[in-house]
DNA sequence: CGGCAGATACGCT
DNA sequence: GCGTATCTGCCGT
């Protein structure tokens, strides 16, 4: 049922056919499942994207294969998740912005800190924070357990917005964030 | 609820 | 040194 070969597209191509999709992440024997609800794409041709310059030792993971876990860590604080995607050799990877909690949102929420609702998954870091995932993850493989990526159906077009992508200062109009339409989870309209 | 400053460490110039 | 693919608390409507 899981066929991940669809990663092996470009980062524009694979994010909207990740919408919809499920990660399920094993965590002291519970299972935490959440759907992606928005992403973004970033190319080693595009100045917003950490491959933009060339390979280096943080980024050297997103030239590698698709299907592979690049985690950053930023703002002194936060991690973010990344899809990478694309042939080997190429930079690119998908940003996991938002989940929907499916299940396991009670062990999200604690690790959260106690923040409920949309507080839980609604933004990049939260994602990260919500599933315990850090740079130990980076390179993982989202085939394997215990973190998996479950291909679901592509979502109609019509459920799918697109537009320019948040919190960079190049490529400010390159459009390249998808979300779910009406989906509370999305981190800003 | 919207805007803004502060937190805080790492990669790169 | 400086900027960062962010989040939170605090302030004002």
């Amino acid at each position: 049922m899981d066929n991940l070969d669809f990663l092996q597209g470009s980062a524009e191509e694979v994010a909207p056919r990740l919408l919809g999709c499920l990660l399920v992440r094993e965590l002291d024997g519970q299972r935490l499942i959440g759907r992606i609800v928005e992403v973004e794409a970033y190319d080693q041709t595009d100045a917003a994207s950490h491959s933009y310059k060339g390979q280096t030792a943080r980024t050297q993971i997103m030239f590698g294969p698709a299907g592979h876990l690049y985690v950053y860590f930023t703002y002194g604080m936060h991690y973010c998740m990344n899809i990478v995607c694309g042939p080997e050799g190429h930079g690119a990877a998908v940003l996991i912005r938002a989940i929907e909690p499916l299940e396991g949102e009670i062990a999200m929420v604690h690790n959260r800190g106690g923040r409920s609702g949309v507080e839980v998954s609604n933004g990049p870091a939260k994602v990260c924070q919500a599933l315990a995932i850090d740079t130990n993850w980076n390179g993982h493989n989202v085939g394997n357990e215990p973190l998996c990526l479950v291909q679901q159906s592509a979502l109609e077009m019509t459920e799918i917005i697109q537009t320019t992508r948040i919190g960079i200062s190049r490529a400010v109009d390159v459009p390249w964030r998808f979300y779910i339409r009406n989906n509370p989870y999305v981190s800003k309209r």
